[in-house]
DNA sequence: GAACAGCTGTCCGATGCCGGACACCGTGAT
DNA sequence: ATCACGGTGTCCGGCATCGGACAGCTGTTC
């Protein structure tokens, strides 16, 4: 077995908790938050590689707004971690939101357990991948674009230049440098 | 009134697409397509500030992958170009399939038409956006990436420098030369 | 309080990039 | 046949960037 992933779950429910635990035994170890309150303590989000998080309803509202506000709170916090939505209530509104506040995933409860962990999986490819290109060193970035860049131009190298705000001279030594 | 969205519906409902330009004539003109196959036909994809993909179930399929597939190929075509789904049938795993594939934003019809402008803003807003920083030139992108590691590193000029595959007078340099 | 660690800001000679210019090549219009 | 055009690949003198080094400033440790 691989290295196993890093989660951070929260989720208010201790034996839903469990259950995801035990789900997730081959894979994944956890860290439970079981209130979002707390997320602020919890400084070193670099080290996990998803977040799964409960929608949580409160008894007094309905419509997910403690969910989505911690999607917002996570994000901020680290907008490379991905993050995994679980949720009783599947309303389409809902799941719709929560993509536009930047979810990667939305599933429904009851789970199954293989897409569980297919999701968690996904969402830590995902993490790696925003963290990544995040941290890219200026070298590294100044590739990705040429190559982008040559690639919209489908090879024309003097449309590419332009694109890119150099002169064509310029781009020849870069490719060059690169190994392009 | 500013200068209309250019908007490409797909919708093989005419009576459907009618209604929609009627909902959309004051901020929008329409180019309608009432068959995805003829995608390929268009080539100005980059003319257009959005797209409206109606879900177009078939007949004998109701899981929706006629739509989903021409997401797929409108995101070949021009991966900058914002997609709203707007469909009849409102599964959740539909709407998480979508946006997994790369909409923007999923409505439900029967739509509200103040819903439906507010959707195509904000989808023309992003297509913008992305558009923007796909035509960076490289000088722009050093300026926002160096900009986003100062930040991160929240002011260390060292951290930053290293983050960014720089030594520090290097650094130093092109904070001046940005003007940051 | 002295030594240390971790910064910041600046200097300067060597190096390496800069872009205008040039030669060349295929294609399409006159 | 020739010219204009839009592309490629390369050269070279000038100038901008390089990074090692130095001085200074601010805490922390013993």
């Amino acid at each position: 077995m691989k290295t196993p992933y890093r989660i951070l779950l929260i989720e208010n429910d201790t034996a839903v908790a469990q259950a995801i635990r035990l789900a997730l035994r081959e894979i994944a170890e956890l860290d439970i938050l079981t209130d979002p309150a707390e997320l602020h303590a919890s400084p070193s989000f670099h080290s996990y590689d998803a977040a799964l998080l409960d929608m949580n309803f409160q008894p007094d509202q309905r419509d997910g707004r403690a969910g989505l506000e911690t999607i917002d709170r996570l994000r901020a916090a680290d907008p490379s971690l991905a993050i995994v939505m679980l949720t009783v209530f599947g309303g389409v509104a809902i799941a719709v939101e929560a993509f536009k506040r930047g979810a990667s995933d939305f599933l429904l409860k009851p789970w199954r357990n293989d897409r569980l962990v297919d999701a968690l999986r996904a969402a830590a490819a995902l993490t790696k991948r925003q963290r990544a290109s995040a941290a890219m060193s200026l070298e590294e970035m100044e590739r990705h674009a040429i190559e982008r860049a040559l690639a919209r131009a489908d090879g024309n190298i003097s449309h590419a230049a332009a694109a890119l705000g150099l002169t064509r001279p310029a781009l020849y030594r870069r490719i060059e440098k690169h190994g392009l």
